[in-house]
DNA sequence: AATTTCATCCAAAAATCATTGAATTATTTC
DNA sequence: GAAATAATTCAATGATTTTTGGATGAAATT
């Protein structure tokens, strides 16, 4: 990733609704929601809800796929991987020592035994 | 983190001269540099940059410590440890699974036997 | 083909942000 | 204590972003 590509992926999420969406969107992957959807669940009218998805899908935090009348955005977390790598890049260059604990402090999440029971 | 920290965290990335300062700090950890100094390598007014620097540090990116004359500024290494958990929770939270890949590619960086290696 | 639904595009007003000359504060040196 | 150095704060201007009413586009339904 790009600088240019980066202020513009920080530009995308420095926004109060759109930080929202996206989080949303995060929360219902892989199936993705319907641009109303968003506007519906945040409260936002639909017009300015679209002007924001236009602006998280410039960025490439979201991608969507027109399914009949609705739209379907979907969080795109392969972005995510690059933005985290972005802002990891100079930290495990230059001085990986200094980054291993903060990378240690991610492994948090693993998948594990337990992460397969779901209450169906 | 809460959601207006990670907004303002974002906001302050999201603008060119303050990313290249931030990473700038980054590759300078852990001795910092002075107000000065940023101001100079990335050839930016001083108070230009001191507006971007306070920016930065108000979000939390930055701390600073003022040395005789001048005011040293470094990363925020466990800033951007919190910012990257924020990213990561609601994926972690909802579907540890889909995350599992995400998580794998930023072990890439270790603190593995040929980094303790300096040319000195 | 007219109507309904879901969504984007357009344009203009309001709000926020970036930039920088000049003034100010803090510290050291002579 | 005056001069020099490092940095911030102030204030004003210019630029960008956000918001939303209304128009338009695309697909389904009747």
């Amino acid at each position: 990733m790009e600088i240019t590509n980066a202020t513009a992926s920080f530009a995308a999420l420095s926004q109060d609704t759109r930080l929202k969406a996206f989080r949303l969107l995060v929360s219902h992957e892989p199936e993705g929601l319907p641009a109303g959807e968003v506007a519906r669940q945040l409260s936002v009218p639909h017009n300015t809800m679209s002007a924001h998805l236009a602006v998280l899908s410039r960025a490439g935090w979201v991608v969507s796929q027109r399914q009949s009348r609705q739209i379907i955005y979907r969080a795109s977390l392969s972005h995510m991987d690059s933005v985290i790598q972005f802002l990891l890049q100079d930290c495990c260059a230059g001085h990986p020592e200094l980054c291993a604990s903060l990378i240690d402090s991610l492994s948090g999440c693993r998948v594990n035994e337990s992460a397969e029971q779901d209450n169906h």
